[in-house]
DNA sequence: GATGAATGAGGCTTCATTCAT
DNA sequence: GATGAATGAAGCCTCATTCAT
């Protein structure tokens, strides 16, 4: 790539090399030095772009964490029923695929990602769509098989990456698992005779 | 802790706070001259009891990790009945609580612990429980079944802190969608036209 | 401000933000960085109007100075009197009211000033005053009580922020001191008087 | 100086090269790198022994600092008379003379030292000193009378580097005209005959 | 069983400055 | 009259590690 063509995409870049790198190495692990190397920039560049190195992952997450942002306030707008949460499932397995990298990333440096300011915004989405999975007054036992579900679909990806198969259908074996549990964690027959309570499992 | 108390036990001292911290902090952000001055002493007198901080984090697993290698050796005794399986999950549930520290520092310093040496033995003690759990030719979302219990157990300590309710409550509750999982992957039925497995529960 | 009223300005612009935070933060603490922020201009566009950072101070001195080397070009036309020196000193203090910040910034950043191009000719310049003040064969006491003179009226303006009563008011008080110090450094009968002390005024 | 002979100094020559060039170049200007390659030890030798680059000012005002210190328990523990506070200006330049390099720098770096957290202890430092000078309702005058003594004896002695004449020697001239000034701030009277002008020496 | 002193490598960040547009 | 993009040098600081005592 010419020096003439690189302009202009030069934030684009840092956030493509910066993604790859801190995805591959972890956080901690990957330098800004190497970032500018591997752009033939030098770090300062880096700075023009971005004011610090946490900003790079901010501006990360907001591009990629967008559809999710979206999908939440789309399901927002519908009703609570079940066919709704199966939906919302079947969503984000779709926006993790393209955001595959940077949910790895989140998934592998949470204790880098901690005290970044963006840990905690991140941790409050995941807390919002658990919140649009499960019943207002589930069970212990339910309120795991959202965050299972949740959590089976972020690692999944990678924690998976020995098995044999096409990613492809990885993905959906995945979603099959996680609606399965949601599913169970909202039983539909249940509700008519519990106006607040819990708990009776009647025949 | 008197000086004259805390003679010997230094090692284990040294442990302690490093597991700590690394739980707390990360790996990569806590240094040894952190640990150091928790302990009261001089950051040479870790490399009087490890050789370098990497060891550190092995010890730690060697001895943390061994209830783990006991069970795999129990299970690999063990008939592979779906009983077997649903033992395996609650032992290793067990065996969680009193790690707990280490799986939590193990699962949130993924990245970091990549290029750790231990990185590798860990993944592997994990691919022999998953063996151990799934059938030999499961499906694919079976063996997503499995990896969801396993992953479930782990990730759940942490990331339900959020979670009302008591740990040893939420710990069964997790032992339980664990054992569904873990329980649907292992169809009872399906068997009698699979000569070459084993498992048939029934005639 | 409007940006239309910005135009044909900013060079001015420039030196009052340079000051004000040369003055306020140290002239190596302020970046061009911080101060093309206030402006809310580009860095680029400050080396539009100035070659380099040490131009801007220049710059400033240039400017700022000239009532200066006008007094002093006043003061060379004078007969050697008391009575002008008191009107030097005088007309000094006024000078400086105006000149405040600029002189409060070399007072408290001799250091770096010391080797951009500008701080010889600002010693000079005091030198020169320095000269006026005293006579030529002064002894050492009597030049002493000169150079206090002048620097109580530079540090004057600032050391004694802390000090209560109005600006004007304490410039009169330092202005009557330093006044009484020329005069003591000016004994009017050739001193065959004075064994050694001062303070004698009138026979 | 050989290798074994450096040992157990190291901290010491640190503070010795850091006073001169901070004295010499200023603050800002004076690199860890050049202190470090001037010892011929490494940068992070020197952090062994100081925190931070302010830590070494910090040390150096608590070393040499220490005289003036004790030059105020004395003054506070003598009764508030002229002759008191005669001796104290003769004990302060006899204390700056050893501590002149340290003073030379607070001098020239006033604005590099104002936010080390030193500055507002060398300050508030001053402003104990100018109290043990001064009646406690002093006029104006009188008070402008006794900071200028108190900054001459700072500035003296780098100002009036260019003077010839041997040290000692001016040492003694600003000392005089230093005295001079609290003389004259401390009239005898009590001033029932100064009803706000000074100048009338006589009854 | 531990310390004191030091090192080498490298981290993030900031700065003054340049230049094509 | 000014900007956008970038650079090279350098700053402060921290880290894991070593070794003589």
């Amino acid at each position: 790539m010419s020096t003439q063509a690189r302009r202009g995409n030069t934030r684009q870049r840092i956030q493509d090399v910066a993604l790859e790198l801190f995805s591959e190495q972890g956080y901690d692990k990957t330098s800004l030095r190497e970032i500018a190397e591997k752009l033939e920039v030098t770090k300062a560049a880096l700075y023009y772009h971005f004011k610090t190195k946490e900003d790079i992952v901010i501006s990360l997450f907001q591009d990629l964490g967008r559809p999710i942002d979206e999908l939440i306030v789309w399901a927002e707008g519908q009703p609570r029923t079940l066919e709704t949460k199966k939906e919302l499932i079947r969503r984000y397995s779709e926006s993790l695929r393209s955001a595959e990298p940077l949910f790895r990333f989140m998934q592998e440096n949470q204790a880098a990602v901690r005290d970044l300011s963006i840990g905690e915004s991140f941790k409050s989405r995941m807390l919002t769509l658990f919140g649009l999975l499960k019943e207002p007054d589930a069970e212990l036992t339910d309120q795991v098989r959202c965050i299972t579900a949740l959590f089976s679909m972020h690692a999944g990806m990678f924690s998976m990456q020995n098995l044999e198969g096409d990613p492809e259908e990885k993905r959906k074996a995945i979603l099959e698992v996680a609606t399965e549990l949601v599913t169970a964690a909202n039983p539909p027959h249940r509700r008519p005779a519990r106006p607040d309570s819990a708990q009776t499992v009647s025949p």
